[in-house]
DNA sequence: CCGATGTCAGACGAACTGACATCA
DNA sequence: CTGATGTCAGTTAGTCTGACATCG
């Protein structure tokens, strides 16, 4: 059918997948993604997360309360902004992410199984330029 | 990142897109895409919507039940199995479904921009392996 | 005063599980 | 009786918009 169509079966279905992966951790999928944006970016102030993660600041700070309350993320006043709050993994939050990347790793790889070591790496650019052009602000 | 993370991003901005394309005829994105099923395979029941959509039979008949009160499919008792209720477009919903083919499209199209014809036929061919791979009822 | 930020509150869309009746 | 189907009910997770206070 369409590649809009395509695109919204799998993440459906990867997600599924995820879930039940993530499920004996007690992490959501949206939170596994928050934190490895954490992990990546090191300390985010909670409007800088929403716009990394393209939802609203209100959805971001939710999932921070949650994670916050779970101990994986911290929150420090930033010293020279005096509103501004940094959040951070905590090293709780970066034990229990590593522990979800073997079973997150398995999943893609059972995703990608039919691929070669080539088509790998173009469906990644595919797909970074496919977010790319739809994250523009244009038309 | 990884593939999965890259997967689940670009849902998520395509979803939004698509939302604010298919707002003002009044259909959501799950609506749209149960719609395109039925325009590609006709006539389907509950039960097969759902394990087409890959959603609870539940979640299948809540969808059908709003689009049937907008008057876009129809429910005709099976002629044959008297507990089975065929479900299929009617010409509203094929109209509406038209009319929103080309919002669509130019979503598809700004997304894909970058792509020349061969890398998205390529891309469509992995997507399609990728869902595949991950609908198997293997472990 | 204005812009960016953080946060409380309410609402919604979209999926889930459980329970149950019906029919071949 | 069993299995597949349809459907009612309750629940959950994840997002949204609106409103407001604070800081520079």
């Amino acid at each position: 059918m369409g590649l809009a169509y395509l695109v919204g079966r799998l993440d459906h279905v990867l997600h599924q997948r995820l879930r039940d992966s993530l499920a004996p951790s007690g992490l959501t999928v949206p939170q596994y993604t928050a934190l490895s944006v954490f992990r990546v970016h090191g300390s985010l102030s909670n409007a800088q997360l929403a716009m990394r993660t393209m939802i609203s600041p209100q959805s971001a700070n939710e999932m921070v309360k949650q994670m916050e309350g779970k101990g994986w993320v911290e929150r420090s006043p930033d010293p020279v902004h005096g509103r501004i709050i940094q959040i951070s993994l905590t090293a709780a939050g970066a034990t229990i992410l590593g522990e979800c990347d073997a079973g997150v790793a398995e999943v893609e790889s059972l995703m990608v199984a039919e691929l070669g070591q080539e088509e790998r790496a173009r469906l990644h650019a595919q797909l970074r330029a496919a977010v790319r052009a739809l994250s523009v602000q244009g038309t």
